[in-house]
DNA sequence: CATGAATGAGAATTCATTCAT
DNA sequence: CATGAATGAATTCTCATTCAT
C-alpha cells in the first residue's frame, strides 16, 4: 500500500473540492482545510462556506448545525479507515500481520492528508464534551475491529491469552494515536510511515503469546 | 537534558512569590472543581472567581489571564507527579520497578481525584493550540523522566537496547493515558488502580530485552 | 364616502383572476391554518407552501410576497364579514336591530371558525406597520358601514343625534373587538354568540337617544 | 389634574434620560424612544443601549434578554397608570366621577407621552406570544382596580345592577383603547384629552342603573 | 490588595425570495 | 405553470478583561 496515492486524492487541489462532488462532500472537505489552517476555534461557518464555494445558507441545507458539520468531517473520514481496516480483516493472513497492515494504514492515510491529521490529532479534540462523545461513538466501531484482530490471534496463539483485551487495546490505539499525535506536534517533520514497522514490533513484543 | 532546568522554570521568579500566598491555590482548586463540574467551556472566569470566594478582578492581580489559570492549573497539579516520579527515580531498584512504581503513582494520584482527572483527561484538551502547546511543555518534564527510566533500563540490560527510545515513550505514555482516558469516559465505575500490575506487565513484555 | 370604491380596489385587477383558481384559495386557506396553529412568526412560506400542497415557489405566482398573503388572508376573510354587513343594511329594520344583526354576525363567523378568530384577533396584530396599516384599509371598509347604521339610527332618532359619530363607532367596533379577544384568549372557553344580546343591550343603552 | 406637568416628565429631552437615573430606568426610557422612534422590529438591542448611552453588554446586566426590556418597558410605564388610578379610587367621589378620573388620567398619561402611545398602541403589539401574555398579566392589574369601580358603581346603585361586570369592562377598556389607538394612528392630529368627556358620558349612558 | 460594574468584539442561524430547469 | 435548491443579509448575547474606587 503507497500512501502517495492518497496524498493525491486528498490533497488535489482546491478545484477538487469544489467541482463534481456533491455539495455535502465539498463541505466536508472544505471544513477540514479550513481547520486545518485556521484552527478549530476559527473554523467559522463563513468560513468553511466560502472555501466550500457555497453561500453560507446553503450549509444548514446538508447540515443541522455546525456541530454536525464536525462530527460529520470525523465520520467521513474515519469512514475510510473502517473500510481499510474492515478488508484488512477479511484477508487470510496471521493476526501479527493484520496489526501490521492496521498500523500501516492508519499511518498512511493521516500521512497522505497533512491537514487531516491536524484536524483530528489536535483540533477536533478541542470540541465540547457532546461532540467528543459522538466522535467517540465513531471511533468504537474502528476499535471493535481492532478488538477482532486481538481476539483472533489469542484464539490463534500468536498473542498472549491471559491478556486483557481492552487493556491490549488500549496499549495498541494509545500507542498508534501518541505517535500521531507527537508527529504532528513536531509538525510531520519526520516520516511518519517508516514508524509502522517499529511500532508493531513494539506491540508485537508486548503482546506475543 | 537536565530536568531540573524544567524545575526552574515552573517554580522560579514571581509565581513561587504567589504560591505561598493562599489564595492562588485557592483559585488554582477552584478552578479544578469549576471545571470539573461545569466542562471547559462553562468554566468562566467569574465562576472560578465565586468558587475562590474572591471577586473577578481579583484573579488578574494573581493570573495574568484566564490561559494562565488554566496552565497553572496543569502545573500545579503536574508538579505532584513529577516531585513523586524524581522520588521513584532516585530509589536503589531497577528500571522495571521504577515503571511499575511511576503507573501505580500516576493511577493513584488520579484516582485519589476524581475531579481533577476529568479535567486533565477530557476538559482540559479543549482548550486552544496555545495553551495545549504550553501544558506540553509541562508534560515534557515528565517524559524526560520517563525517558531516563527507559535508558536506564536499556543501560542495564533490562530492557532492549535496540528499542527506539521515542517510540518506547510514546507507548508507555500513550498505554497509561489510553488506560486514564477510557476509565474517566466510564465514569470511573471500575478500579483504575488495580489496572496498574497488568498495565506494568504488557508494557514490559513489549520492552523487555 | 361610498364603500363600493374600497370593494372595487380589493376585487379589481388580477387578483380576481387569481381567486377564480383553486390554489389561490388553497394557500389562503393554508395561511389561516398554519399561522393559527404555529403563530404568526413561525408561519414561513415553506410551511404554508408545503400546507397548501405546492411549491414555495409557487406562492410567488399567486402572491407578490409574504406580506401579500398576509393582507389577502384579511381581506378574503374581512370579504365575508362585509358581505353580510350589506345584506343586513338592506333590510328593512331598525338601526337598532341592524346593530344587534351586525354584533351576532361578527360573533357568528369567527365563533364557527375558531382558527381564523385566533388570526384575526391575536396572530395577525404582531404583523409589522406596513402590513397593519393595510389591513386597517381593509378594516375601514367595515367601519364604514358600521358608520351607516350609526348615521341613519341617528337621523330615525334611535340614537342620540348629539352623540359624536367617531367615538360611538369606536365604542361599538372596540367593545365588539375587546370582547373577542377576550374570549380567544380564554382558549374560546365559553360560548361568544351567546353574549350578543347582552353587548347589543349594553350599546345601545350608550347610543339611545 | 393637568397632563402638561407629565409632559415634562416625559420629554423632558434625552439628557434627562442619561443623568441622576438608574442605569435600569435609563434603558427602559430608551428603549421607548427608539421603538417609537425606529419601530418595534427594527429597535435593536444596539440602538437601544447607544440612546441609553451604555455599552451593549451593560444592557444585560439589567435585563435578562430583550423580551425582558419589552416587558418591563410596559411594567414600567403601567405602573404610573396604576398608580395614579389606585389613588383615584381612594377618592370620596361617586363611581361616575371615578371613571371620569380614569379615562382622563389614562388619555393624559399617553397625550403626555406620545412616543409611549405608539408604543404601547401600536408597537408594543407586534410582539410574540409570550410576551403579549405577559403584557397581559401586568395589564389585568389596571382591569382589576377598573372592576372595583364598576363593583361600587353597582353597589352604590350609579349603575345597572344587572349589568355583565365583564362585557361592562370589555365595552369600557375597549372603548378607551380603540379612541386611543385611533388617535395614534391618525398622528395624534386631534386633541386626545378634550375627548375624556365625550367618552365618560358615552360609556356612562351605557352603564347608568 | 480587593472589588465588581462596565465594556464591546464576535458568530451561528433563519427564511423570504429567486431562477434555472 | 410549477418546482425547490440556493442564496445571503442581519442580530442577539457572552464573557474575558479593565479600572475607578
Amino acid at each position: 500500500m503507497n500512501h502517495h496515492s492518497y496524498f493525491h486524492i486528498f490533497l488535489g487541489g482546491e478545484d477538487l473540492v469544489k467541482k463534481d462532488k456533491p455539495k455535502y462532500k465539498q463541505i466536508v472537505d472544505a471544513a477540514v482545510i479550513v481547520i486545518a489552517e485556521n484552527g478549530y476555534h476559527q473554523a467559522q461557518v463563513s468560513k468553511i462556506a466560502r472555501k466550500a464555494g457555497v453561500a453560507d445558507g446553503t450549509i444548514y441545507l446538508y447540515f443541522k448545525n455546525k456541530e454536525d458539520i464536525l462530527i460529520s468531517v470525523f465520520r467521513e473520514k474515519m469512514g475510510v479507515f473502517v473500510e481499510n481496516l474492515e478488508k484488512i480483516l477479511s484477508q487470510k493472513v496471521t493476526a501479527s500481520e493484520k496489526l501490521r497492515l492496521m498500523i500501516e494504514n492508519h499511518f498512511d492515510l493521516l500521512a497522505g492528508d497533512l491537514k487531516l491529521s491536524i484536524v483530528t490529532q489536535l483540533e477536533l479534540r478541542q470540541s465540547n464534551y457532546e461532540i467528543r462523545m459522538r466522535i467517540n461513538d465513531v471511533l468504537k466501531e474502528y476499535l471493535v475491529l481492532l478488538d477482532k484482530i486481538l481476539i483472533t490471534g489469542m484464539e490463534d496463539n500468536e498473542f498472549d491469552r491471559n491478556m486483557d483485551i481492552r487493556l491490549a487495546r488500549q496499549m495498541v490505539f494509545g500507542t498508534i494515536d501518541e505517535t500521531i499525535t507527537t508527529w504532528v506536534m513536531n509538525d510531520h517533520k519526520y516520516d511518519l510511515v517508516s514508524l509502522a514497522p517499529k511500532v508493531h514490533h513494539l506491540l508485537m513484543k508486548g503482546m506475543r503469546a
